[in-house]
DNA sequence: AGACACCTGTAT
DNA sequence: ATACAGGTGTCT
């Protein structure tokens, strides 16, 4: 389920909550869920008694920074979601890996759970020096704001792919990390660029337009809490509302709220997209300009 | 590039 | 019973 805006929220929702607090405890309820990297080259080492020092996010990746140099690296994939407990609750059905974590004072007990319906999430249990041993986190692309990506970046990584369907590729996590279903199909919306036109014919003026929506969408999105269709929760449980902005998104057949066409709804790279064939052409309309 | 796999729940 | 779901890794 999570995209870039939720997995941010979640990082927002975690930060003023866990940073400064200590693992007293990591416990594995499901054994392929948590996956401890630390015993095969840093024997001893373990997250038990070690200091949360900072959350990160990278792409759709949760990284929380422990003393003593070791890492969580949690992907929530479909149904992924981290549930924080004060005071401390009975596990239900699908609750993975329990933390207990001690506020800084030691006075607090908290009860952080990863909980996952569909058990796609993963946590990583490694030293720094392991990261790159996560293969999907080793060849992420660039950060959507990172202010070093331009159109003209953009460009000329969608060259690189410039056969393929201009979906697959904005999908594509090595390419822009973050994005999923929702959210390219709501950029390429904004955009006015069809989702089935091939990566390589974006001119550089629409991957100009198209990276300042992609940030403009993921903006809102974030200030909005994410999109909550069915799962999605932050750790304090609290829903988003971006999906009262969806313009797309789960719209297929319904009329496009800017022109009052029907909006298609197809199979693209596998996954359901949907948009406008008037808002989104296959031929610009407006290209009598040279 | 596409099919399939990984899982479970929900809607039709 | 079947199709589908916010993701990604592996194997044609």
């Amino acid at each position: 389920m999570p995209e870039l805006p939720e997995v941010e929220t979640v990082r927002l929702s975690l930060e003023p909550l866990i940073v400064g607090t200590r693992i007293s405890e990591l416990k594995a309820l499901h054994a392929s869920v948590l996956i401890d990297w630390t015993n095969e080259n840093f024997p001893g080492l373990t997250a038990e008694g070690l200091q949360i020092t900072a959350i990160r996010r990278r792409g759709k990746y949760l990284l929380f920074d422990l003393e003593n140099d070791l890492m969580l690296v949690a992907h929530l994939r479909m149904t992924g979601q981290f549930k924080y407990q004060q005071p401390p609750q009975a596990l239900v059905k699908h609750d993975h890996v329990a933390f207990r974590l001690v506020s800084a004072d030691a006075v607090e007990s908290i009860q952080l759970i990863f909980h996952d319906t569909r058990r796609f999430g993963r946590i990583w249990l490694l030293h720094r020096s392991q990261q790159d041993r996560i293969a999907g986190l080793k060849t992420l692309g660039p950060e959507p704001h990172d202010p070093l990506l331009t159109g003209a970046i953009l460009h000329k990584r969608l060259q690189r792919r410039a056969q393929s369907n201009l979906k697959a590729v904005l999908l594509d996590q090595t390419v822009i990390a973050g994005l999923g279903n929702i959210y390219v199909d709501e950029s390429l919306f904004l955009s006015q660029i069809n989702p089935t036109r091939i990566a390589g014919s974006l001119t550089l003026a629409e991957c100009d337009r198209l990276l300042n929506n992609i940030r403009e969408i993921l903006t809102r999105a974030v200030h909005a809490h994410g999109t909550s269709i069915k799962d999605y929760v932050d750790a304090l449980n609290v829903r988003g509302t971006f999906q009262y902005q969806l313009q797309v998104y789960g719209r297929g057949n319904q009329a496009c709220n800017v022109c009052g066409q029907a909006l298609i709804k197809t199979q693209l790279a596998g996954r359901t997209t949907v948009y406008c064939p008037h808002c989104q052409p296959l031929k610009p309309l407006q290209s009598k300009s040279r």
